[in-house]
DNA sequence: TTGAAAGCGCTAACAC
DNA sequence: GTGTTAGCGCTTTCAA
């Protein structure tokens, strides 16, 4: 029996793949005992099962999901867009959205904007296209076209990593003007007066508007020093941490402490704080944002804002999954909040 | 007309979402040629185009690909399976692979393995259901499954990150061997003697082995020291990094350098160098292998092996984008190439 | 529990 | 340059 299938498959033009009737003939039955074998087992006998399952190996048959998901409308695929995928913290909510999805038999479809509202609705036209079973965005921002586009395309979406007001669908994240604003709360409470702030570039990033909002709140709240000098913006990189840093310092000596809107900056921070002699945190305090391993790991270690990103993927998925079964999830707006995470890199007081 | 088709959508069922012949209906013309407005505009006059083009975008008409690839076996969609997405190596090759696969209107579907060769499997298999242009791989170490899978399948694959003699289609990377042996050949010419090596999990992971293997070559050539108490295996994190050096000077006060498989796990060990005031690379020498930003930014910087990784995704999607215009790649395996990069973390002599 | 017929939305092939 | 016809390979619906 081998050989015939082998030897009909040779035959056949090599782009004639096996099809659902191929495995049929095979094992005897109609096309759709083959379907509902893979799709519904229950609702097929279990010796029609064993029959089938031996062609569909023995004709090393893959269904075809264009096929399936043109005549079913399900394709059990969810379209994923983050800002980059160079980032790590974005690899912890993909894995988080990867380990939920997977184990309920969904694929994610995978793609980055890089910052670029244009890009992502060029993303999201290209998403829709391919009829995925959900959505998962970054952020709460998004162009007019996207909006649209989402708005009638009826697919249950998640934003992520902001907590606005008014989600499109359904939300998940954390404040980052709340975690923000804790953080300088937090440096406050430890007696420092003068906190420069070195925020992401905030345009089309809510995220980092966010952060930068939470900053200057709290810096009147206090009463710290509010200076527009004690503000700087740069795209995270290790290098552009330094420059902030020593620009900073050489602008005004007596900044006494330094946030940074990411780890990756606030390292880059610390870096050059050793390079130049500078001592953290006797002469300066550095704090950062979202706690990578590397904010742990350098020495001083890094003061920093933990936030929840492998959970915030798995609750996405799980909130996509609920809707995609119709139900219709309890809390559509999920905070996950944030925590400050005291280290080496600010004193207690 | 605008009120039109909105009546008409809203009047609908809010599944049944806008199809070819709608368009066509409002347009005036027949469904092909909406069709090939769209896919082949140079076949269509330019009249009847712009007639076309406002109907799509009065319907808010979003093609389905499902069908579109269904009638036309084309997706203009690749596979690309990477190991994790943890790891920022990765990303550059992504991002290299997206830059060049989107300006030809292709698009990615991303999924990671975590080194498994059973989810490798797994995914091919999904993959594949989706009857995509082309798929990526990381490495050449594949279970028997995947290969029959993949010579089954008749689409062009790209195994990458590796260079080994028969790859399943075509290949692009560098020698992890070759680059290993370098970094001890220049170790070597240093005046090291005494080289530790701490490797990434060998277990199917043929980078991995490739890298100690360079190593243990090497040690030969040169007549260093061979000692199984001078190798260690670790995960690429930054604490194993830290454990793994601390656990080596321990054993061994008499190691003058230490090698690592990847420029985290030597980033940790500079860490913890400095947490005991081990001074780098006067009491012992440290070397990483990626030249990840994180090399650079140390102090000292790290020496390290610069691999080309935004061109191995690259070039990896060019070959593809040639393979599925029919034309026969003319050099189906591309080796890109190393390059020892010296820094402060090794002495000169 | 299984099957037959119809059709998902699009495009290839062939007209005109 | 544009249209008609006939599927692509699967699943839904309805029937047995």
């Amino acid at each position: 029996m081998n050989e015939d299938v082998t030897r009909r498959r040779s035959a056949r033009q090599k782009h004639a793949a096996v099809r659902i009737e191929d495995v049929a003939r095979l094992a005897g039955v109609s096309a759709i005992t083959i379907s509902r074998t893979i799709n519904k087992p229950d609702t097929v006998s279990e010796a029609t099962r064993k029959i089938v399952w031996e062609a569909i190996e023995e004709t090393g048959y893959i269904p075809n999901q264009l096929a399936g998901g043109l005549a079913s409308r399900r394709t059990r695929t969810v379209g994923v867009i983050i800002p980059t995928v160079v980032n790590s913290i974005f690899a912890d909510k993909v894995q988080g959205m990867t380990d939920v999805l997977h184990a309920a038999g969904y694929q994610l479809l995978l793609a980055n904007s890089g910052y670029s509202p244009e890009a992502e609705t060029e993303l999201v036209a290209a998403f829709l296209s391919q009829r995925p079973s959900g959505l998962v965005l970054t952020g709460v921002t998004h162009s007019d076209r996207t909006r649209r586009l989402l708005q009638n395309s009826d697919i249950p979406i998640v934003e992520t990593w902001s907590m606005d007001d008014g989600p499109l669908d359904m939300l998940v994240g954390f404040s980052n003007r709340d975690a923000s604003h804790a953080m300088v709360a937090y440096l406050a409470g430890c007696g420092y007066r003068r906190i420069a702030f070195v925020s992401a570039p905030v345009l089309n990033n809510d995220r980092a508007a966010e952060r930068l909002r939470g900053y200057l709140e709290a810096v009147d709240e206090f009463g710290l020093a509010r200076d527009q000098g004690l503000i700087r913006e740069a795209f995270f990189t290790l290098d552009n941490g330094s420059k902030a840093f020593a620009d900073l310092v050489a602008a005004d000596p007596s900044i006494d402490a330094a946030f940074f809107a990411n780890d990756v900056l606030a390292a880059g921070a610390l870096f050059e704080a050793e390079r130049r002699g500078i001592r953290v945190p006797d002469d300066i305090a550095i704090a950062g944002f979202d706690d990578i391993d590397l904010a742990g790991a350098v020495t001083p270690a890094l003061t920093t804002v933990r936030i929840p990103r492998y959970e915030i993927g798995a609750e996405a998925a799980r909130l996509l999954l609920e809707r995609i079964a119709g139900r219709a999830p309890d809390r559509p707006v999920v905070d996950l909040g944030f925590e400050i995470v005291a280290r080496g890199s600010t004193r207690t007081r």
